[in-house]
RNA sequence: GGGCUCAUGGCUUAGCCUGGUAUAGCGCCUCGCUUACACCGAGGAGGUCACCGGUUCAAAUCCGGUUGAGCCCA
């Protein structure tokens, strides 16, 4: 028995538990079981990994609305839907948690060392894990908990060690000095781009000037400090800089080509404050003659644009800092052992004492931050480890164009072609020095300084076969295994059943945020490595915000209100799922409100009221049997079969077309507008009265019913399993309705002749309960109501109790044509006027006023027509369209003619 | 500096690719506790589709520009 309002929790987890118990998220049970055959065409998602830090939030949510939509409704097309879940181990994230906590007991991770700090890891990622795993359950995730994954699992580690090799055999990965980002804080490791957040920051500007070595003038004579550092210098060059620090890594003076107006001390050489080096002035493109001082100084080895400069005129390269960003003795002279900040002060000081410090205005600029740990990123020069991008680019982009990728929407696929085009994409830096993670597969010698590499750990140097090597102890940036995911899930490198049988996966669905974290990397790796694309159809979301379009973020002081536990406790997951899914659109950010999540968890209640209505008009003796047109039909069942299977027809296409939206919304429509407020009343009719010249409506009750719980089972997981498991056992086709077939349109409903006519009906019906509200005449008063149907009179009189009833009145005259009665309310809808006797109901003027009121509208609509039609519409445009708006204007002034004898006659 | 996205009734939104005066939910107003449901039923009000210009018989929809919000890459 179904409890009288729709309450999630009592139902939700026990129902999860019983599908698990009876295999139902793995393709072999239902092969075993027979449900589906065992050549069932293969179809595999495997899920965005979560990262193994912290909880689940809105995103996530959405992510899995809408994949176990996906692989809910491919199940039960009898697919052998897999759904791969697993989590992903996050290597910066999950070190900065673990080493976050351990600082709360005043441990470092470094006191600690390697193998006791990993040890603390890898009990947060079971504590995390285990959270997470309760989140996706409580979700309704519909995927085979045997076979999940976690990035650093043997069998993932093994691809990522293969997937090294072979890219290292293949010459495509190499280790070489370049920029980075380097975060000195706690991360103390080179960061990716996207990982450094730009701020806006209020700084200064120095602007400052580096005497020019001339005739007269070979260098400073006296000590930096002295104040007599630059004595005798009549030349200057001036330079701004945010980060004057950074001038101890100067290697030039840049000014635009042609030089501005330092042309004449192009080629001369400057000379550098602290340090005395003698640095050359060179013209470069990149310099702004507009900007600053027109002049820029060039430190190669601590700025992105510094270093490309430096690049193109071969200068060297000074790396000033060590990892804390404190200044070495090699660079620093007297600031040495100053952290970078510290050392600005001093500078600036002693620059001031030098006389070369020219001023200090404030600038508001763009500083990149650690996402991390929110420290000032500092690009550093550095020995990394990278992929070379460009050739796996390539390889991407012939496969797509030849085999074919789906894009949802199809503008992502520019965003994808504008990050892996191979003449501006970087390459992809992968080595991270952090602890937790993949140690990088490579063996350096100590002897001769050879680099080994194997898919077996070597135990001697592989070009002079000492024993004294070791390994590299930087660790590879998690994406590199994520970016294996869609094959290393089903064991590649080794040739298993799984990954025959389900690579290339069919679907990738994610936020478009990471299309280039991981898309693009995935796509890579897989082409390189598989030869193949990883799926055939990428599927990309868009970001939940709060309802007035601001980011969800963790400060956020009402933060709770957007955890999806709270509202999965408060109003259950098929509500969160639902309304996730019909308020978003493929690539486009959602405003999540709130109350759109009430408006879910009312559609869930009225589904729920339904079933309680028919279940408890079914006698126990009810035996049911599936419709058909064989059957006798009253005109509204075959209404409401034509347009259930209508539906199925519709939402079909729409889950095709990946529309999940309007599929959801369309669903609501039909169950609310059509089926309950209409085929529901009208069943009351019969079974309250037990009398059924036709077909007993109980019948297309459950019929409806259950088509409607087959649609929207992908929508809303739990509610319908529930109600369809207490539906009469004739309809159940499986035990449980997360295998049941997936419904077909039933042709023999679908050419139904009267949908016109019903609609007429509607129409007559919506009339007079307008004229009840208008003029307030509350439904027990009686009504006699007289109807001229024109060609629908046959029509509406078989439905005259319908009409009757739900319109209630006491008295119904339906004729073909007939004069308005004297005092009457007249109201034309289309061909068919309604009058109603209003002796003792209303008062004339009202009924007067309104239908002058209703004139006026008339008037306007027709005046608009007239207009329409005289102008060259009517020459040029489609003649089935004017045709059609023809019609219009003499429907009309029929109306209108109508209401006009009517007011006349009332005038009399 | 380059590129992208968005702007639709009080709120959240569909439609825009493939032009024909606009979709739904919530909220609001009036009436009603009618044997599934007041988490309801019946009725109703509410939109110059940001702004300006162009193309067209016809523009929310196509094109150009402006303003505002946001994102990505430098």
């Amino acid at each position: 028995m179904l409890s009288k309002t729709y309450v999630p929790k009592e139902f939700e987890s026990d129902i999860y538990k019983w599908w698990n118990e009876n295999g139902y998220f793995k393709p072999e049970t239902l092969v075993e079981k027979g449900i589906i055959p065992k050549d069932a065409e293969p179809y595999c998602i495997t899920i965005p990994p979560p990262n193994v830090t912290g909880v689940l939030h809105l995103g996530h949510a959405m992510t899995i609305a809408i994949e176990d939509l996906m692989i809910r409704y491919a199940r039960m097309q009898g697919k052998k839907a897999l759904f791969i879940p697993g989590c992903d181990h996050a290597g910066i994230a999950t070190q900065n948690v673990v080493e976050r906590e351990l600082m709360k007991k005043g441990i470092s991770r470094k006191e600690l060392g390697r193998e006791k700090f990993l040890e603390e890891v890898w009990k947060w990622k079971e504590h995390s894990h285990r959270i997470i795993t309760e989140q996706l359950i409580k979700l309704g995730l519909s995927s085979d908990w045997d076979r999940e994954r976690f990035t650093m699992d043997d069998m993932l580690s093994q691809a990522v060690r293969e997937a090294f090799v072979t890219l290292y055999e293949r010459g495509l990965i190499y280790r070489g000095s370049y920029l980075v980002n380097w975060c000195p804080g706690r991360c103390e490791s080179a960061i990716s781009d996207l990982e450094a957040e730009p701020k806006e920051v209020e700084g200064k500007l120095y602007t400052i000037r580096y005497p020019i070595k001339t005739g007269d003038w070979q260098g400073p004579k006296s000590e930096w400090g002295s104040g007599k550092w630059a004595e005798g210098a009549k030349e200057f060059i001036e330079v701004a800089t945010t980060r004057p620090e950074t001038l101890l890594g100067d290697a030039a003076v840049a000014v635009p080509p042609g030089g501005g107006k330092f042309a004449h001390l192009i080629g001369k050489i400057a000379v550098l404050p602290v340090l005395g080096r003698e640095i050359p002035i060179i013209e470069d493109k990149h310099v702004d003659a507009e900007f600053g001082t027109g002049a820029v100084k060039v430190t190669p080895a601590h700025d992105f644009n510094d270093y490309e400069i430096g690049k193109r005129h071969d200068l060297p390269m000074y790396s000033i800092f060590d990892d804390k960003s404190v200044l070495l003795d090699e660079f620093g002279g007297k600031y040495a052992g100053m952290d970078r900040f510290e050392a600005r002060k001093a500078i600036v000081e002693d620059l001031k004492k030098e006389g070369l410090l020219i001023k200090i205005e404030d600038h508001v600029h763009m500083v990149p931050h650690c996402q991390r740990c929110h420290t000032v990123v500092e690009p550093r020069n550095s020995i990394q480890w990278f992929v070379k991008t460009k050739p796996l680019a390539e390889k991407v982009i012939s496969l797509i164009e030849n085999e074919g990728l789906a894009f949802v929407p199809p503008k992502m696929k520019d965003r994808l072609y504008q990050w892996i085009n191979p003449d501006t994409i970087r390459d992809w830096c992968i080595s991270r020095q952090l602890w937790w993670g993949h140690r990088i597969p490579i063996w350096y010698c100590d002897d001769c300084g050879g680099v080994s590499t194997g898919r077996e750990d070597p135990t001697s140097c592989c070009e002079c076969g000492s024993t004294n090597i070791r390994q590299e102890e930087d660790v590879l940036d998690t994406w590199f295994s994520s970016g294996l995911w869609p094959f290393s899930t089903l064991g590649w490198p080794n040739d298993t059943q799984d990954f025959r049988e389900y690579f290339p996966n069919k679907i990738r669905e994610t936020g478009y945020d990471i299309i280039f974290f991981w898309i693009a990397r995935e796509l890579m790796l897989s082409a390189e490595l598989t030869g193949r694309l990883p799926y055939e159809v990428t599927y990309y979301h868009g970001l939940i915000r709060d309802e007035h379009g601001r980011k969800i973020s963790k400060s956020m002081e009402n933060i709770d209100e957007y955890d999806p536990l709270n509202f999965i406790e408060k109003y259950g997951a098929d509500t969160l799922r639902y309304t996730l899914v019909i308020y978003s659109t493929p690539g486009l950010d959602t405003n999540l409100d709130p109350k759109n999540i009430e408006g879910s968890h009312k559609f869930g209640n009225k589904v729920w009221q339904a079933v309680r209505y028919i279940l408890s008009n079914l006698p126990e003796d009810f035996e049911y049997h599936s419709v058909s047109n064989s059957d006798v039909l009253t005109i509204p069942d075959q209404w409401i079969l034509y347009e259930v299977n209508h539906l199925v027809r519709q939402v079909t296409g729409y889950i095709e077309d990946f529309n999940y939206l309007e599929a959801g919304r369309e669903i609501r429509r039909f169950f609310w507008n059509s089926f309950a407020d209409w085929y529901i009343e009208i069943s009351k009719l019969r079974i309250y009265s037990e009398e059924y010249e036709a077909i007993d409506p109980r019948h297309i009750l459950v019929y409806v019913m259950d088509r409607v719980l087959r649609l929207l089972h992908p929508f809303m997981p739990f509610i319908t399993e529930k109600l369809w498991q207490a539906l009469p056992d004739a309809v159940h086709d499986q035990e449980s309705l997360m295998v049941a077939k997936w419904p077909v349109a039933d042709e023999q409903f679908l050419s139904f002749d009267k949908l016109e006519a019903f609609n007429r009906f509607k129409d007559t019906v919506g009339a007079i309960r307008g004229i009840r509200g208008e003029f307030s005449i509350p439904f027990n008063k009686d009504m006699t109501v007289i109807v001229s149907a024109g060609k629908w009179k046959d029509d509406l009189l078989s439905l005259s109790e319908e009409i009757t009833s739900l319109a209630k009145i006491s008295d119904l005259q339906i004729h073909e044509e007939v004069e308005a009665p004297k005092k009457s309310i007249t109201v034309v809808t289309g061909d068919i006027s309604v009058f109603i006797p209003m002796e003792g109901l209303i008062e004339i003027d009202k009924e007067i006023a309104r239908i002058d009121k209703e004139l006026q509208k008339l008037e306007k609509r027709i005046m608009g027509l007239e207009k329409k039609l005289a102008s060259d519409f009517a020459t040029r445009a489609p003649k089935e369209l004017v045709e059609k708006e023809k019609q219009k204007l003499t429907d009309l002034k029929n109306s209108r003619m109508q209401l006009q004898s009517k007011k006349k006659q009332l005038s009399q």
